[in-house]
DNA sequence: GGATGCAATGTAATCGATTGCATATCAAGA
DNA sequence: TCTTGATATGCAATCGATTACATTGCATCC
C-alpha cells in the first residue's frame, strides 16, 4: 500500500518498435540510424533521433549481443588486485573501452583455481569476447586450451607476457629501464651495485635482471653472486633482502641496490633504516614501477617510471583491433613497447667514499 | 594456408536444439533439465546430461539473458582501485557471485564524471541487474535518479554507506573499532590520545571520530582541539599530520595517536621516524583496516582489523537476495554489521612516563 | 522513353534459450 | 469403467535487435 507503484510496472521501457512507429519508419531503419548512420538519409536520421528522445529509448544490449553473436564484454586477468601497481593499468583499460559497447570484467587470478583452463568457459558461454591478461603465469595447459578452442587470437597480454607463446602484448621497455637504473647509479659514482630480483619464474624478473647485468658488464662493473638477491616484488621480500644485506661483511657490501619493484625497494629501505643505516647516505636504492606511494615514501623513492595508464590504453586498443571485423585472421605477434623514464628522487645519492 | 582451419569455422558450437535432438526430447525439456531439474524425470535428466557431454553443449548466456530480461551482471563501484584496502572486498564479492550466473563488473568512480547520474544507463541498457557501491559519496542526484528509474532497490552499499538514504548496507562495526583502539591505548597507560581523521565528508570519518571521542569522554581523558588532526586516509595526509604533530610544543604532544586508516598511520609513523622520533618508544600509533602491508610495516602496525572478505561476501549475498525472485518489494533498510578486532603488533607500547 | 544504377527503406528470418499452455500418461479413487 | 489429479513432456510464442534480400524512387545516360 505504501510502496505499490503500478506506474513503474506497466510503463515498459521503449523498444526499437516503439521508436520506429513514432518516427514513421521500420525497425530496420532505426537500427541503421543508430549503428550505421551513413546508410540513412539525414531527414530520417533526425526523425529517428527525435523519436528516441521522445520515447526515452535505450538499446537492449542483450538483444543486440544475441543477434550479433557476441558477448559485449572483455575480461581482464590480474595476478593480484591488492597490488596497487595494477590499478592504473586497469583504469587505462577502462578508459580504452569507455567509448565502446564492451563491459569490462576484472578477475583476480589469485583466487582462481590454479589450473586456468576453466577460463575458456567464459568464451564458450559467450560471456566474453576477449581477454587481456596482466598475468604472465597463465598455465601452458590453459594456453593450449585457448588455442584448440580457437579463442587464442582474442587474447592480448599487458605488462607481463607469456614466454614461448606469441600472444600480442603491450609492455614497458624493461631492458631500457634496467639500463637507466644502472646508468643512473653509475653516474652518481656507484661501482658496487646489487640487484633485488622479482619472483623466479616471472618474465619481468629475467628481463630486468639480465638487462641490468649486461649494463654492469658493459660498464665494466664488478659482479658478485651475493649481489643478486632473490626477491618476489613484495615489501616483505625487500625486508628479507635487507637482512641478507646486513649479513654481508661490510667491505663486501654494495653501495647501491637496483630493485626490480618499488615495493621491494621500499621494504629493503625500511629494513636498512630499521637497522640504523641511512638511505641514501649509506646505500642508494632505486626501484622500478613508480607506484603512487613511491614519491610519498621516506625518503622519496628514485625509480623507473612505467606509464601504466598508457599500457592499459594501448592494450585495450590492441584488443579492440583484434575483436573488430578487420582483425580476424591476424596471427602476427605484435609487441607494443611503452617507453620508461628515470624518476630521480631522494633515495639515491653519490656513495660515501667514491 | 598455414593457419586455415575450416574445421573450427564449420564446427558450430552445439545449441540446445542439438542436445534435444540427441537426447530425443524437446528443447523445453533440456532447458528444464538444466535450470529446473526437479521438473524432469530422472531418466530424462540422465539422457540430457549425456547428450550435453556428448555435444559439448554450453548454454548461451546472451540468449538466456534476453529471454529472461536480465543482464546477467552486477556492477561494483570502487572509490579508488589503487587503494589496496578494496582488493579483499572485491575478491569477497567475486567469491560471492562465483556460483551464480552473474558476471562482476568493477568500476573506479575516480575516473567517472563526478555526476554519477550516468550510471543509471547501465541499468537501462540492460548491462547490469544490480550494483554494489563501496563508495559512500555517490551524489544525491544520482540516488534520486536511481529512485525515479526504479532501480534503487537493486543497489546495496558495502563498507561505506550513503548518509540520508536507506540503502541496505554491509559495514564493519566502526564504533566498536574506535572503542577498541582507544581502550587499547588506555590500557597501555596512555592518557593523551590524538586522532587522525579521514576526509571531511566521509561517513567513516565521522563514525570513527565520534565513537573515539565518546570513548575518551567515557574514560575521562583530556581532549584538545589540536589533537584532532584532519587527514584523508592517505599516506601523504599521515605525513602532513606528523609535521603538525612535531610543531606542537613538546609538553602538549599526545603520547598516542589513533589513525582512521592504516595508510594514514603508516604515513604518520614514517614522518615521525624521519624526524628522529621512535614509534612506539616516543609515540604509539594505531591504525584502522588491517591492510596487507600493515603487518610488514616497520614497526608492524597495531590496528583494527576489518574482515574485508566477509564484507564482500555479505554484500554479494545481500544483493543476490534482492535480485532473486523473492526480494522484489523489499524496502527495509537492512544493515549487516561485521565484527572487528584489535590486532596488537609493534607500533603501540606503554608511554615513556606514565 | 527506357534502361541502368545508386540510395533509402522495408520485410521478415534469425540469434538461442525460456515458459505459458496444452497434452499425454498413469495411478488412485469412486 | 470413468474421473480426477499429479507428473512429465511437447508446442510454439517470445525476448529485442540485426541484416540479407527485396523493393521503391529517382537521377542519369543513351
Amino acid at each position: 500500500m505504501h510502496d505499490d507503484e503500478p506506474t513503474n510496472l506497466t510503463q515498459k521501457v521503449a523498444r526499437i518498435q516503439d521508436v520506429a512507429r513514432l518516427a514513421g519508419v521500420s525497425t530496420a531503419t532505426v537500427s541503421r540510424a543508430i549503428s550505421n548512420p551513413g546508410l540513412v538519409s539525414e531527414k530520417t536520421r533526425d526523425a529517428v533521433k527525435t523519436a528516441i528522445l521522445a520515447t526515452g529509448y535505450r538499446l537492449n544490449q542483450s538483444a543486440r549481443n544475441l543477434r550479433k553473436q557476441q558477448a559485449g564484454a572483455v575480461l581482464v586477468l590480474v595476478p593480484n588486485l591488492g597490488n596497487p601497481f595494477f590499478s592504473r593499468i586497469l583504469s587505462g583499460i577502462s578508459e580504452g573501452f569507455a567509448d565502446s559497447d564492451y563491459s569490462v570484467l576484472i578477475m583476480d587470478t589469485n583466487h582462481l583455481p590454479t589450473d586456468h583452463t576453466g577460463l575458456v568457459d567464459y568464451f564458450l558461454d559467450s560471456r566474453i569476447d576477449g581477454m587481456i591478461s596482466l598475468d604472465g603465469s597463465l598455465s601452458s595447459d590453459a594456453l593450449s586450451t585457448f588455442e584448440t578452442m580457437g579463442v587464442a587470437d582474442k587474447i592480448v597480454c599487458a605488462c607481463e607476457w607469456i614466454a614461448d607463446h606469441d600472444l600480442p602484448s603491450v609492455r614497458s621497455d624493461n631492458a631500457k629501464g634496467a639500463q637507466l637504473a644502472i646508468q643512473h647509479l653509475y653516474d652518481l659514482g656507484h661501482r658496487k651495485i646489487a640487484h633485488l630480483t622479482g619472483p623466479a619464474e616471472n618474465v619481468l624478473t629475467h628481463e630486468r635482471k639480465d638487462a641490468g647485468s649486461q649494463m654492469r658488464c658493459k660498464l665494466a662493473l664488478p659482479m658478485r653472486s651475493e649481489w643478486i638477491i632473490r626477491g618476489d616484488f613484495s615489501l616483505k621480500s625487500g625486508q628479507n633482502a635487507a637482512r641478507r644485506f646486513l649479513e654481508m661483511p661490510v667491505e663486501l657490501r654494495p653501495t647501491a641496490v637496483f630493485c626490480a619493484s618499488d615495493e621491494g625497494a621500499m621494504g629493503f629501505t625500511s629494513g636498512l633504516l630499521a637497522a640504523g643505516l641511512d638511505v641514501p647516505g649509506d646505500v642508494s636504492v632505486i626501484g622500478f614501477d613508480d607506484i603512487e606511494v613511491a614519491e610519498h615514501f621516506v625518503p622519496p623513492l628514485t625509480t623507473i617510471r612505467q606509464e601504466r595508464r598508457e599500457i592499459g590504453i594501448a592494450a585495450s586498443r590492441l584488443l579492440r583491433e583484434r575483436l573488430g571485423p578487420a582483425g580476424k585472421g591476424r596471427h602476427d605477434c605484435s609487441i607494443k613497447m611503452i617507453d620508461v623514464a628515470l624518476k630521480q628522487r631522494g633515495s639515491t645519492a653519490p656513495p660515501k667514499q667514491p
